[in-house]
RNA sequence: CGCGGGGUGGAGCAGUUGGCAGCUCGUCGGGCUCAUAACCCGAAGGUCGUAAGUUCGAGUCUUACCCCCGCAACCA
């Protein structure tokens, strides 16, 4: 029975580009949506652009520009990355948009009018001068640790993060007035009382996550949770749905975490679905959240809070696919000390495939990996290319060969593509896509030592039916590759059907059962060598 | 006692519940000529950071120690 399954992405925010880390960790999402479709389950794959929020506004602010110029910017950079990389979105929207906003304001509501969000007065700092309450990053001040000029969120020189009475007397970052303390009106979600239920719901589902989510997560849980603050005094935002909160703004988490669900009542509403089947319990429904490890408990425990809250049955978060980072020459990404190429960057040098295929097969899953220019020829060249693309070449290119015929399937070969859908399958399913690359890789090398041994060239002398069934053996196991590939590198297995006359992928083994013309065909290499410059 | 991640043949890594140390690349030797000098076969190369402990048996478990990396900001 078809599942329903909806794919989140975390919501890239939108002050910059992004590198191949994030994409790096975003094409999980890519892979599951491509693999859960073959298999026939209903997907929905979501994602948008994060565009709310103080980083926003600051920079806004530095540069003379609306916080919608800069994200609006951003929002379309993401769109075309995404695209180039055909990341295979059901919808990447906003959270700049009005349907997002509203959907969100009654969810938001639903929370306050169930008592899970309520006001709390405290003093906080104020700018006379701006008339207006400053977020900690807002207030520079003098170091109590180590005397050190700082802003007020964590000192950059020597970490210490002031405590509320240091932060008295600070000063306005945008104005140099000294700050006075005001009561404020601050909104808190009350994370502790779904502590048990989260705790519950994680002790079910978190055998199949990794380890890092496990960790964190269970870290926080053991901590205790602790209420948050959800709104901000900010106007670049989601504006709050309760009476005396108008000149405030959401927390941008809280907007953007609830993006997936936004983002999938569109879908439906668009297709003519009902949105309710995602993500209401008791639907064959799973639900699946993939972001880097920074991001794990927005995922895993605020937005199933987010979603116990509303007291509607909703199913929460199945599935935390979290992966760590990807370092570039041993180095974090950085822009500022330029360190590492930007996504786009990478897409203008090298072919799309080849990058999926490297950032799956070497990608963080279990810990730090590390993306060199080096490296990421050696696999184009090495294995894509001299195994995988060689194997389709020496197989319908060879010498003058017209046409596939119908010959006999070698045994062992049947029994290999009938038994790497199970195995590749079930390390799908347990996130180890790196172990099902390395899988169906094999199947590529066991192919060329078939066709090794088999000597086609001499058997076309000596005997024929020998060598119309080694063709044949292994255009099938070349027609299977274009399935099992399919989720990591469309655009080659689209190619491969066509030079086999396949229609649709699908997820189970395929047998050819007509023979191939393949003299008309335009037939060329999968991938072209490339050299380090 | 701040937190976290690591140390496995020249390089990059895998080693799930303790049971003969593996993979890819590189190096060396050989084979093939279908294929994009691609493919295939073989060989060399490791006392698994150090020391002690548990065990019939430890890369894997325990303890101590050594070394490397990340933890201001942009940034996942």
């Amino acid at each position: 029975m078809s599942r329903n399954i909806v794919i989140g992405n975390a919501w890239p925010y939108a002050n910059s580009s992004l590198h191949l880390g994030h994409v790096a960790g975003l094409i999980s999402g890519d892979i599951l949506a491509r693999f859960f479709r073959l298999k026939g389950d209903n997907v929905i794959f979501v994602s948008g652009s994060d565009c709310h929020g103080t980083p926003i506004t600051e920079r806004a602010r530095k540069e003379g520009k609306n916080p919608k110029d800069i994200a609006d910017y951003y929002d379309a950079e993401f769109r075309n990355l995404f695209n180039r990389f055909n990341f295979s979105y059901d919808l990447f929207s906003s959270t700049d948009t009005d349907y997002h906003k509203e959907k969100v304001k009654k969810l938001f509501r639903k929370l306050y009018d169930n008592g899970y969000i309520y006001e709390k007065v405290e003093p906080q700092c104020f700018c006379e001068k701006c008339n207006k309450f400053l977020a900690d990053r807002e207030i520079v001040l003098k170091c109590p640790e180590c005397g050190e000029e700082t802003k007020g969120d964590q000192c950059d020189n020597c970490l210490h993060v002031p405590t509320a009475d240091e932060l008295i007397g600070g000063t306005c970052i945008v104005c140099g007035t000294t700050t006075v303390k005001k009561d404020n009106k601050i909104l808190y979600l009350k994370l502790p009382v779904f502590q048990k239920e989260i705790e519950e719901h994680t002790k079910k589902v978190e055998g199949e996550w990794r380890i890092n989510a496990r960790n964190e997560t269970e870290k926080y849980l053991k901590q205790g949770l602790v209420e948050r603050a959800v709104s901000r005094d900010i106007n670049w935002g989601v504006e709050i749905p309760i009476e005396g909160y108008e000149d405030k703004r959401m927390y941008v988490w809280i907007d953007a975490v609830l993006g997936y669900l936004t983002d999938t009542m569109k879908v439906c509403e668009d297709r003519g679905m009902n949105w309710e089947d995602f993500w209401k319990e008791g639907n064959n429904n799973k639900i699946y959240m993939c972001h880097g490890k920074d991001n794990i408990v927005f995922h895993s425990i605020i937005l199933n809070a987010l979603l116990l809250g509303q007291k509607e049955n909703y199913h929460l978060v199945d599935t935390i696919v979290s992966t760590e980072y990807l370092n570039y020459n041993d180095q974090k990404f950085s822009k500022s000390k330029k360190i590492g190429i930007t996504a786009l960057e990478a897409l203008d040098m090298y072919p799309v495939d080849s990058l999926r295929y490297h950032l799956v097969s070497n990608g963080p899953e279990k810990k730090d990996t590390n993306f060199t220019p080096e490296d990421f020829v050696a696999t184009h060249n090495g294995e894509l290319l001299n195994k995988f693309g060689n194997l389709v070449n020496r197989t319908l290119k060879f010498k003058e060969l017209q046409k596939v015929e119908i010959g006999k399937l070698d045994k062992d070969f049947e029994e290999q593509i009938k038994n790497i859908y199970v195995e590749v399958d079930e390390l799908i399913e347990k996130l180890e896509f790196r172990e099902a690359v390395s899988k169906i890789m094999n199947l590529v090398e066991n192919a060329n030592k078939y066709y090794d041994s088999q000597e086609p060239w001499k058997q076309r002398k000596e005997d024929e039916e020998g060598f119309k069934n080694t063709i044949f053996t292994c255009a099938n196991i070349i027609a299977n590759l274009s399935n099992l590939f399919e989720p990591i590198m469309p655009e080659t297995c689209r190619k491969i059907r066509e030079y086999l006359d396949l229609n649709e992928p699908s997820w189970k083994p395929i047998f050819l059962d007509k023979e191939i013309n393949l003299s008309e065909k335009n037939i060329e290499p999968l991938f072209e060598r490339l050299k380090l410059d």
